[in-house]
DNA sequence: TTCGACACATACGT
DNA sequence: GACGTATGTGTCGA
């Protein structure tokens, strides 16, 4: 088996040859499921208000574009943008208990504690020291636009939509695809009507919840190293988060998901090695500059 | 080496 | 089909 070791987030394996195939930046094939997420490990439990009935979350977070797996290996590049979509429920249980329950857990103190609402973040690790990696997310102008830490969404039970929903659902603008969408992504106000004036919906954030948590234009912040002082690749993990916020105004972690190990490539001109873009319009493919 | 900045190319949405 | 946009990556120079 050759080695295709420069194979980026953006190519395809090729075999047959030791050339790797590189898609156009807007190409839909960017798009691909990444590293699967393992079970919810949890943190803190979680009992419903009335009766006090253990809950178990479980988070449910896809990749959808950014990664490719590689010699057995997931591998990103730090100058490309992956996406991610995360949502949570609780085991055996529907949407009901959100528009009837309240839901308690343990604080710091050992007593119970009103939750108000859930939420999600994402965060990075670093697998050597255990220590946070830094993710940024840009907006659609990049370097042109803003430059955030990626926000913590409230957010309620819901279902994942489709890696092709996510694919054909990034960079619309027209205002009514956008309204189309956000069935995917937004609780529908009806639900709203439906719930008890007491129950955990009535303590969420005012305006529109979220059903699913999407992370766009996602990147791994700068400066890290990407390898570990013996020339080895470093190896990461990309977590996601449940938090629960309490009725004092301070959040706790509930919950977290995380993927196995990744190699995230950096800048340096030998994760670049040997490419041939591949033209859809002419079905030509043409090299890149060679290398000094 | 690494980075920020700018440049180029090309498929996408409208 | 024209036009503006979004994004992988080539390149320069600190």
């Amino acid at each position: 088996v050759h080695s295709d070791s420069a194979f980026g987030s953006s190519f395809t394996a090729d075999t047959k040859s030791s050339i790797r195939k590189r898609f156009a930046p807007r190409s839909g094939e960017q798009f691909k499921i990444g590293p699967p997420f393992d079970t919810t490990t949890l943190l803190k439990p979680v009992f419903l208000g009335a009766t006090n009935e253990a809950l178990y979350p479980i988070l449910r977070v896809r990749i959808d574009r950014g990664f490719d797996f590689v010699n057995n290996e997931w591998i990103g590049y730090k100058r490309n943008y992956f996406t991610l979509v995360s949502t949570f429920e609780f085991k055996n249980k529907g949407f009901d208990i959100f528009r009837q329950e309240t839901f308690n857990t343990i604080a710091t103190n050992n007593k119970p504690a009103r939750i108000n609402f859930f939420a999600v973040n994402i965060t990075s690790i670093c697998c050597d020291d255990n220590l946070e990696i830094k993710l940024v997310q840009h907006t659609a102008k990049r370097e042109h636009g803003s430059q955030n830490v990626p926000s913590i969404c409230a957010i309620v039970p819901g279902e994942i939509p489709s890696h092709e929903i996510i694919k054909v659902s990034t960079n619309i603008r027209n205002p009514n695809k956008i309204l189309q969408f956000s069935k995917f992504f937004y609780l529908d106000s009806k639900e709203y009507s439906k719930a008890s004036s007491n129950s955990i919906l009535s303590t969420y954030p005012q305006g529109s919840i979220s059903t699913v948590v999407r992370y766009d234009r996602m990147q791994f912040a700068s400066p890290f190293h990407h390898r570990s002082p013996t020339l080895n690749n470093k190896y990461f993990r990309i977590r996601i988060e449940l938090l629960a916020y309490l009725s004092d105004g301070t959040s706790t972690i509930i919950a977290y998901s995380e993927t196995p190990p990744i190699i995230v490539r950096g800048r340096a001109p030998s994760n670049y090695l040997k490419d041939v873009v591949i033209s859809k319009t002419t079905g030509m493919t043409s090299s890149s500059p060679p290398q000094s």
